[in-house]
DNA sequence: ACAAGTTGGTGTGCTAGCGCACAGAGAGCC
DNA sequence: GGCTCTCTGTGCGCTAGCACACCAACTTGT
């Protein structure tokens, strides 16, 4: 319906650092083109590039018993992948995949390790969003674990579409079961739910967010909790 | 049945450095007595100390809702609370509550803060540590959200005689469920089973463990992994 | 145009875990 | 002894989510 808005072009991480830091990054960074479903790193692999999503996104999955998944993080303008290496491990931790196609800053280990050590500024903003991803990870536990499906499909809906910057997701069913780690079939239901109370609409892998509002009356908590977080650590 | 252990007074992270960084650590150390149920800190506080503790544990737990509550992680000599100020954030990202008393070693922000300067391999051994200890949240998250509650129940009392150095432990089922985030029923229902199988027994507080092997058996395979990624980092 | 694949909706029977309420048993205290 | 408190066990009805199976609507490739 709407066309898909203009995408920002800049990172918020990038965007708080001092311009001269930020300019030599860049200096240093590969402008690509992120294509949906495109997997960027699978856990135990050595991390080769990272990335900050300008306008893509990621999503970050941790496998377990090597059938079952779950995310635990979504990354989008306003953080980076790749963040461990700020810890001296250049193993990759999760499963990651791109979930929103569109553009990205890529940088090879090698030099963004160089970066890490020439910019104190650098290394002070990505250790809080470390901290930030942290939170945020045990936030997400406690609400898998917690909350009802209908609320948690809600805020994920919300948590996507801030960093799609668009009320059109290209999402099916299937996926959405993957990633929250139910079965399609309670998708189907919790989707319904919220279809009926005119907060979204669908059809064949086209979802629009209608109410935001009424959206965020039906996502628990959590949701909140975690822009608080982020605000008040790296606002 | 079998008397407490001599208690090991020694803790994994300390003990890997070189001993001219470790003396000088532990000469700013503070060595202290845990009791049990103390609160070492609650979220969003400043963080007073940080602690190692060497004949202690410590439960770290995430309040969701203000009513719920989530362990996401268990602290013994295997580690440190207070990890957050790697990130030079001092805000206190979880609630920490002792779970077995004992001793410890605590030292204040600022201290340590100055030891972090100091020392290089004081840094890189805990920026290990935290990466760690960030795949263990994402695997208890997983856990919490896939596994049944008998096989959690086994992870999580594995997990803790490691720490407790004791087949000893003080809990109660009112106890088990809230760190498990279950109902208390629900701990009756799973220890009377692992009871029946012969792994543990209790009475009015007082669990003993009486098969590792079989509860590792009965645990889900996230102990193992849990282990085996400390390992692979820190070992 | 038609077949094949994808997506979404529905039904049936099952299990884990929930809330609530209550019962028995040990332990401490006066 | 009698009282209270804590800890453990049990029963009942309910919900969320599971596995599996099938169908309808739409899209795409040839």
């Amino acid at each position: 319906m709407t066309p898909r808005p203009a995408i920002s072009t800049h990172n918020h991480l990038l965007a708080s650092l001092p311009s001269h830091d930020r300019n030599r990054l860049l200096a240093n960074c590969e402008p690509i083109e992120l294509a949906f479903s495109e997997v960027l790193c699978r856990a135990d692999e050595l991390i080769s590039h990272v990335y900050f999503p300008t306008g893509s996104f990621i999503s970050v999955v941790t496998p377990i018993d090597g059938r079952a998944n779950l995310e635990v993080g979504l990354i989008g303008n306003e953080g980076m992948l790749g963040i461990t290496l700020l810890l001296g491990v250049n193993i990759v931790p999760f499963y990651s995949v791109v979930q929103g196609a569109g553009s990205a800053l890529r940088m090879t280990t090698a030099l963004f390790l160089r970066e890490l050590e020439q910019s104190p500024a650098l290394e002070t903003v990505l250790k809080r969003y470390l901290y930030v991803s942290m939170k945020q990870l045990a936030q997400t536990a406690a609400c898998t674990r917690f909350h009802l499906l209908e609320a948690r499909l809600a805020r994920w809906l919300l948590m996507t579409q801030d960093r799609a910057q668009s009320d059109h997701l290209h999402v099916t069913h299937v996926f959405l079961a993957y990633i929250l780690g139910v079965r399609r079939v309670g998708i189907t239901k919790a989707a319904n739910s919220l279809l009926k109370k005119n907060l979204i609409s669908y059809q064949r892998g086209d979802l629009v967010i209608r109410d935001r509002v009424g959206l965020e009356a039906a996502s628990c908590g959590c949701y909140r909790a975690d822009k608080e977080i982020y605000e008040r650590i790296l606002g």
